[in-house]
RNA sequence: GGGCCGUUAGCUCAAUUGGUAGAGCUGCGGACUUUUAAUCCGUAGGUUCUGGGUUCGAGCCCCAGGCGGCCCA
């Protein structure tokens, strides 16, 4: 930076804000600026005509990237200032102002044009040749283009029209924007809001919105945490092994410990840890990462809500969960019935549907099915319904399959589905009265799953048998099965309290909450490279 | 992994049977002191995703590939 001595504001030509270029007092251009004759004539026309308003105006002295401005005021705190006024009204006060031009409107002499700040809030500037002079209003038409950022100073004014205005006395350019904004009056290509979310931003105040909600969303479930004496902790995002969910894993690599490591796919076993140690409640939002397929409700890398209580049961956790979502539905919407993307209502509030699996199948196939079923005979079940299975498929893949296609299907409201096949569920602790049942919950909200609750498989003898066996699967090809991992085993060995413990989806959350899809709620989704 | 659909100007989209690639907005030049996607006059803008092929002639047909979407597994 050339260090230079600020200078006090210059009175100049009235109007044009010469100050800006005063106080940079850059001598020169900056080292990147080229000629104007080397302006790409491969650029589009629009973005060739913009570069040359840039020379054009560093050439002048003025600059079109000012590093500070005299800004008063956001475009909310004037209009929140100065709501309902008459047409036509003068208040005196005087505000600057910056915003990016979304719309301009040039009659001539007096020019006109709609500023956005980021916050959605839009505020008008007019520009009068009375008011500015004849050199600040030829360069307002010959410099601004829509998309560019300007500060605008004057009185707060009504037009005859009523809106509320800027009336202004001076101008200059905030910052010159290069590319064209695409236009503002048709909705814009889905790829092209997800791979330039920016523009997105830009030019779609929901867009915005919906990030804010997330921040809302994920402030309320920690404040629900917190007030329950829960302590947000920060496990390894970076795994010697893969663990605590049956997913595909990401493989990295380690140069210093030169070793694969996995990016993780659940901060489940070293919860577990803590809890061991004696920390009772913990909670952790944080990223997973899954090395599966995209669509519109999976996402390779998503952020996930665990949290696990000692002395807490499976019981006990779904009525936390309900409570916390319902929190957090009240946080961000101010109701427990939320207004979802489509203006359709959904219910949230109160007790939720609860089901138990092998009961609600039974009662779709009208034929008892039990957890001593065969295999053969829920085959015959799926054959019978023309499902396309995996025939290597077991009596717990067959049950969960059966029911998602009968039962969890169907499901809109609210509903938590619990007592799973044990088979399936390899770190949940087998049901106090039922030996082939787990003791687990999933929620289901508007029809797919939000989250999964257990009764945690706390017996070191009984987890170290179930981890051989998903080791033996792994080695036989099953790449979504477990890793043994012989540091968990020996930390439940020193004895883990009867626990609690709950999955969430963040983003699913918010796809519950707002209706949007899962590419929507996340701010910059995967996508190939152009 | 399989099937189907899409990919054309800065943006959103047209283009008949294979016959000169268009519109609106944006841009550029001009007019206009109360506009609201301002209006009016004039005007520019294209590797039709890429590479092959068929044909007198390809945005369109054929083959291969890229990217995206939807459905299925």
């Amino acid at each position: 930076m050339p260090d230079t001595v600020v200078a006090p504001p210059q009175e100049e030509a009235p109007g044009v804000l010469r100050t800006i270029s005063a106080v940079n007092d850059t001598p020169q251009p900056p080292e990147s600026t080229e000629p104007t004759a080397s302006i790409s004539d491969e650029l589009p026309e629009q973005m060739r005509v913009r570069k040359e308003k840039r020379e054009r105006m560093l050439a002048a002295g003025i600059e079109p990237y000012p590093v500070e401005l005299p800004r008063t005021h956001s475009l909310a705190q004037v209009r929140a200032a100065h709501s309902g006024l008459a047409a036509d009204t003068k208040t005196g006060e005087k505000v600057a102002v910056t915003g990016r031009v979304m719309f301009i409107r040039n009659t001539g002499k007096l020019c006109f044009a709609t500023l956005r700040e980021g916050d959605g809030s839009e505020l008008q500037a007019m520009l009068s040749l009375d008011a500015v002079g004849a050199d600040a209003l030829s360069a307002w038409k010959s410099d601004v283009d829509l998309g560019d950022h300007v500060f605008v100073s004057g009185e707060v004014i009504t037009s005859r029209r009523g809106e509320l205005s800027v009336f202004a006395d001076e101008w200059a350019m905030a910052a010159k924007a290069l590319r064209p904004l695409p236009v503002a009056h048709k909705e814009l290509a889905e790829e092209t809001r997800i791979r330039q979310r920016y523009v997105d931003l830009i030019l779609r105040p929901r867009a915005g919105e919906t990030v804010r909600k997330r921040a809302e969303v994920v402030r309320a479930l920690r404040d629900s945490f917190h007030r329950r004496g829960f302590l947000e902790v920060e496990t390894p995002m970076l795994q010697t092994l893969h663990g605590g969910a049956a997913a595909r894993p990401f493989v990295t690599r380690s140069n210093a410990f030169d070793m694969d490591l996995y990016l993780r796919i659940a901060p489940e076993l070293f919860l577990k840890r803590c809890v061991v140690g004696g920390l009772d409640k913990v909670f952790e939002i944080n990223r997973n990462f899954r090395n599966e397929g995209s669509d519109s409700s999976h996402s390779p890398e998503f952020a996930m809500l665990e949290f696990y209580e000692a002395w807490a049961t499976y019981d006990t956790n779904a009525v936390m969960i309900r409570e916390v979502i319902q929190e957090a539905a009240q946080a961000v919407t101010g109701s427990h019935v939320v207004t979802l993307a489509d203006g359709s209502e959904y219910d949230l509030s109160g007790d939720w549907t609860t089901l138990r699996m092998y009961e609600s199948l039974s009662g779709a196939l009208g034929e008892e099915v039990t957890w001593e079923t065969p295999a053969e005979a829920l085959r015959e079940h799926v054959d019978r319904l023309d499902l396309k299975l995996d025939p290597a498929y077991g009596h717990g893949k067959l049950v969960e399959e059966l029911w998602e296609h009968l039962v969890g299907d169907h499901l809109v409201a609210p509903t938590f589905v619990r007592d799973f096949p044990l088979e399936t569920s390899p770190l949940t602790r087998q049901h106090r009265s039922e030996p082939g049942v787990a003791e687990k919950w999933d929620l289901y909200v508007r029809g797919f799953e939000l989250g999964t609750g257990y009764s945690e498989l706390v017996d070191p003898v009984i987890e170290r048998e179930r981890l051989e066996a998903q080791s033996r699967l792994g080695k036989s090809g099953d790449d979504e099965a477990m890793q043994l991992d012989e540091d968990f085993l020996r930390a439940l060995e020193y004895g883990m309290p009867p626990s609690g413990g709950v999955g969430m989806g963040i983003d699913r959350l918010l796809m519950a909450l707002t209706g949007l899809g899962i590419r929507e709620t996340i701010l910059f989704p995967l996508t190939r490279p152009e």
